[in-house]
DNA sequence: AACTGCCTCAACCGCTCTAGT
DNA sequence: GACTAGAGCGGTTGAGGCAGT
C-alpha cells in the first residue's frame, strides 16, 4: 500500500494557473510567507491547489528575481560542466546561477543545450566519416557496413575506456566502492553489446590470451595519449558470467607480447582515431556515475572535476570549477 | 487554409530525504 | 529505532505554439 496522498486529488485544480490563482498565491507569500507548510498553505488562500502545486509555482514562476529563457554563453558553460562533474543535480546547478530555477535548467539541458552539444559532436563525427569515405571505402560498401563496423569498433573502445578509466581516474566506478551499488558500467556495456548483438556480430573484449588486436592496439595508444604506464599486475578479475575482463586492464608485459606477434597486421585507420577523438565525449555523455554517496571533502572532489575537464579538452568552456569550492557552494 | 510534426516549458508524478514525535 | 508527514528533487508528460509542406 503506497503512501497517502500529500491533498484531495478529487477536489483539486490540476493545469496552468490563472492569473487571479498567480496574484492570490503571491500576494499571500509576500505578507506572510510561507509559514513553514506549503500542504496547509492553499487552503489558507482558499485555492483550491495542491500544496506541492503552489511551492512548484511560486518557486518556478512567481518568486522574485526569476529570469526565463535567454540563457547566456557562461550560464551553458556553468551548466555544461556542472552537469559533467555533478550529473543531473540540478538544484546544485541551479544554486550556481542566480535567478535560475532547477526546472528552468533541467528544461533547457534536455530541449537545447544537450542537442546543441550533441549536434556539435554528431557534425564533427560526420565530417570524419565523409573524409574518410572518400579516401578509404571500396566503391559499393553502402553506409550500414560502414556503420556496422564503426559501431562494434566504438564499443570496444568504450569497454576500454571505462576500464582506463578506472585505473587513471579516482573517482571512477573502480576506485570508489560507494558507486558499485548504484551503477556498473561494465554491465551497461554488456547489455548494450547483447542488444546490439541481437542484429549484428559485435566483437567482444576478449581475455588476455585472445587479445582483440585492434582493442589492444588502442588501449596502448590511449596509454600512450596518457601518458599512463602499466608498471605492474593489477589485481584481475573475471566476470563469471561474460568472461570478460573487469576491474584491471592487461600488463605491459602481455601488451608487448601480444603486440610482437600480431600488432604488425593491424594498424588502426585514420578513421579509428578520429573516432577515439570523438569518443572523449561520448564518454561524458555517458558518465552517469553518481556522486551524491561519495565521500571525501568537495574541494578535492572540484578538483578532480575541473582536471577532468581539462582532459577532455572541455576546459575551455570557461568556468572554474575551483570557484564552487571556494564559496563552498557544493 | 489545413494539416502535420517538432519543440518548448509549465506542471505533474512519484520517489527520497529529513525533521519531528 | 520506527513511524509519519512535509519538503525537495529529478524524470516525465502534455498542451500550446511554431514552422514546414
Amino acid at each position: 500500500m503506497g503512501r497517502a496522498p500529500c491533498c484531495d486529488k478529487a477536489n483539486v485544480k490540476k493545469g496552468p494557473w490563472s492569473p487571479e490563482e498567480d496574484a492570490k498565491l503571491k500576494a499571500y507569500i509576500e505578507k506572510y510567507g510561507t509559514g513553514g507548510n506549503w500542504i496547509a498553505l492553499p487552503q489558507k488562500i482558499g485555492l483550491r491547489r495542491c500544496g506541492k502545486s503552489c511551492r512548484l509555482r511560486w518557486l518556478n514562476y512567481l518568486r522574485p528575481n526569476i529570469k526565463h529563457g535567454g540563457f547566456t554563453e557562461e550560464e551553458d558553460s556553468i551548466i555544461c560542466n556542472l552537469y559533467i562533474s555533478i550529473g543531473s543535480r540540478w538544484s546544485v546547478i541551479a544554486a550556481q546561477l542566480p535567478g535560475r530555477t532547477d526546472n528552468d535548467i533541467k528544461n533547457y539541458w534536455n530541449t537545447r543545450l544537450k542537442k546543441k552539444l550533441l549536434g556539435r559532436h554528431k557534425q564533427s563525427t560526420h565530417a570524419s566519416r565523409l573524409s574518410i569515405a572518400d579516401d578509404q571505402s571500396p566503391k559499393g560498401v553502402d553506409d550500414n557496413a560502414y556503420l556496422q563496423n564503426l559501431s562494434s569498433s566504438a564499443l570496444e573502445r568504450l569497454q576500454l575506456h571505462v576500464q582506463l578509466q578506472g585505473l587513471q581516474n579516482p573517482f571512477s566506478f573502480y576506485n570508489n566502492p560507494a558507486l558499485w551499488p548504484k551503477l556498473n558500467p561494465q554491465k551497461m556495456i554488456q547489455n548494450l553489446q547483447y542488444s546490439l548483438n541481437e542484429n549484428q556480430n559485435i566483437i567482444m573484449p576478449q581475455a588476455p590470451h585472445s587479445p582483440n588486436p585492434t582493442a589492444v592496439r588502442l588501449q596502448q595508444e590511449y596509454c600512450t595519449m596518457n601518458n599512463f604506464k602499466v608498471t605492474e599486475q593489477l589485481n584481475t578479475n573475471t566476470d563469471i558470467d561474460t568472461g570478460v575482463k573487469t576491474g584491471s586492464t592487461y600488463t605491459q608485459s602481455e601488451l608487448d607480447d601480444f603486440l610482437s606477434k600480431e600488432a604488425a597486421n593491424v594498424q588502426p585507420t585514420e578513421s579509428q582515431i578520429a573516432e577515439f577523438d570523438c569518443f572523449r565525449n561520448v564518454e561524458w555523455w555517458s558518465n552517469e556515475f553518481d556522486y551524491s554517496s561519495r565521500s571525501g571533502d568537495s574541494a578535492s572532489f572540484l578538483h578532480q572535476s575541473e582536471e577532468m575537464c581539462q582532459e577532455y579538452g572541455l576546459g575551455t568552456l570557461g568556468y572554474n570549477l575551483q570557484n564552487l569550492s571556494q564559496t563552498g557552494s557544493i
